[in-house]
DNA sequence: ATGAGTGCAAACCGTTTGCAATCGG
DNA sequence: CCGATTGCAAACGGTTTGCACTCAT
């Protein structure tokens, strides 16, 4: 993993923010997740770092990491505002319908569909978000076995 | 423009639905909108066709022309939620960072980059979200100029 | 005539703000 | 120690729901 929790920690102390229980907290909570999480799934899973982190500090948290490049907000196709750390680089992930496994697809070749979206439209493509949804190889089995 | 007010009027027909005034108000609205608008501002449009069109039957009418898809809702960087009418079959958006302009990509040409992605993750892959954003003609043009 | 559709008011939910107490450097 | 940070409670804005009235068919 290119991003590990002291190099994150570092980005906010080199801007001079205190490393705080409910952001260490926070920090864990997206370094282990595997998809962009909600404010709410962020404090419900980081309850387990720090017992009385509230909702409050994850919203205030979220604003200054986003601010300093640690997260990125990312636009679900269901609700909406979800936050993943925005590790350099660029990566997308399939999300298995049944059992939630994530698999990241290492090296993005969209630059082709890009391309022509570009000449197609005259708009100069800045940016993007791909979400895939599928079944994994266990779940395939598993519906088979049905 | 291919889709006119009649063509969509008579698809909410098929369908059992009233054409109503505040209805015909939303329609309008849409077709002659040129980006993603939301609810609020749908409504205020929507008035100068139905002075006393509410808020309320702004959000059931788009409702009820997502499901006959009629409507497309498009998540924007800020936000998110606005709707535009929707070209039959399945389109991506290309959103413009600074006007809010939309271009639909018809005719999408995800299919080569999605089966390479089944074979690599052994994922059977159902379904996609694309968002992508970039500057439009007119927006890459008031950049030079300054 | 009659049920779909409407507007209003109130409920609802995620997000933001004000403030006193607390924690980290 | 001192200010940044926190949690709570309340405010806020967008969305949804309950209900009685109205309109399109």
């Amino acid at each position: 993993m290119a991003t590990d929790f002291e190099a994150l920690a570092d980005r906010l102390r080199e801007h001079g923010h205190k490393l705080t229980q409910p952001r260490r907290a926070i920090l864990q909570v997206l370094l282990a997740a595997s998809k962009p999480l909600s404010p709410a799934e962020i404090q419900a899973r980081g309850q387990v770092f720090c017992a009385d982190l509230g909702l409050v500090t994850v919203y205030r948290t979220l604003e200054v990491m986003e601010a300093l490049d640690v997260v990125r907000p990312v636009h679900l196709a269901d609700g909406c505002h979800g936050y993943a750390l925005s590790s350099p680089g660029h990566t997308h992930h399939v999300v298995c319908e049944r059992c939630h496994a994530v698999v990241e697809i290492v090296g993005c070749d969209l630059g082709d569909f890009l391309d022509r979206v570009a000449q197609r439209t005259g708009y100069a493509i800045t940016g993007h978000w791909l979400e895939i949804s599928g079944l994994c190889a266990d779940c395939q089995r598993a519906d088979k076995a049905v």
